[in-house]
DNA sequence: AGGCGCATGTAAGCCGTTACATGATTCC
DNA sequence: GGAATCATGTAACGGCTTACATGCGCCT
């Protein structure tokens, strides 16, 4: 018999799926090569991607990543005090984030905090559940100012036109965020109406 | 991000802040007196709400807002087997949903696990996308097929035009519900548009 | 002298999902 | 006899947030 050898990575048994977050990380690494601090940084702001992850998060997951052989990294004794890993998908990687996106999903779970306490706005003042609605309005503002500008430049680059570009699946994101903010903020329009008139 | 600052009392000892969970739990029991079973049966499926809970969450968090004073409980021989536990929102659970529904909520974390498929959507091909997509437009439109009955029939309720009942919250959250399925099929057509076109 | 940006990690704890566990009644 | 519904819980596990830990170089 074979006591097996303490560092057995291969793949051989049935690989546990990449998880959503790994997903993100091979997405963002498909597009450019990229340090963890950089992934880090990416995703500590959503700025006008779709995901959000802290850095506590990432170094494990690209550990686990390489682990299983979709990146791998050359150190960098780049900019910083201490070195610094560059990260890139690898073959293996580019074939199990294309899986992932046409793979079948499954119906999204609902879980909305902000109309959950809309929700229960019947339980205050008509004046509170106003002020509720517009501070609302006022954070779905913010985010479409902040997306515009991103959007705006995303739009005037030509490659955003070619559906292998990156860019264009940008423009797709980008698109989505200000289309659900302003749908947002026509909703609430309609709340405030309500409010006033009845 | 999401646990909201309770109330703070001035001089008090600090006690941790309700869980979300827990105040979706005290809207549902400010609207009427529930179950543990009838909750998890009504949180197990999103029917017309934004949230949804196992059973295993709910139990648990029932003790938990219980311990606090926040809910309580009668036992009922009712219908089933084994006696059921009725719970009721208490003054003090009624009055830390008011105060959580009014508190400042800070500005929610972006994670959208459908858009992250798009955003990877360039890696795959034309095709391919498109019946991503098109998928995509398919699940939106079971979900608006699932929201407009009920929300047809929280219009015709005339306490739907009461700002302090729970009939008026409800078509609220239900009306954003459509509000966003649509804005969400109308991009899916912006899409597909893109993909054919150019 | 202190704070910020670079750059990497680990640990504690909450939240949520899936699965385990029990047991009575009703319907097929 | 078996499956579904009623009814309540616990346990194991993974994802995510917050905090801890280290340490160099630059700017004020």
């Amino acid at each position: 018999m074979q006591p097996p050898a303490s560092t057995t990575p291969p793949h051989d048994e049935a690989a546990p799926p990449v998880s959503t977050l790994g997903c993100a990380i091979l997405g963002l690494l498909a597009r450019t090569e990229l340090t963890g601090y950089d992934i880090a940084r990416r995703m500590d702001r959503p700025v006008g991607y779709v995901w959000t992850a802290g850095h506590s998060q990432i170094y494990p997951e690209l550990a686990r990543l390489e682990s299983r052989g979709l990146v791998r990294h050359v150190v960098v004794v780049g900019a910083g005090p201490r070195p610094t890993k560059r990260y890139a998908v690898t073959g293996a990687g580019r074939a199990a984030l294309e899986s992932w996106v046409v793979a079948p999903a499954g119906a999204p779970t609902v879980r909305e905090p902000e109309l959950l306490r809309v929700w229960s706005l019947w339980t205050v003042s008509a004046e509170s559940g106003r002020s509720v609605v517009e501070a609302m309005a006022q954070r779905h503002r913010l985010a479409l100012a902040d997306l515009r500008p991103q959007h705006e430049e995303c739009r005037s680059d030509p490659r955003s036109e070619d559906v292998t570009d990156p860019q264009f699946a940008s423009l797709l994101t980008l698109e989505a965020g200000i289309r659900s903010h302003e749908a947002t903020l026509q909703w609430c329009d309609w709340v405030l109406d309500r409010f006033s008139g009845a």
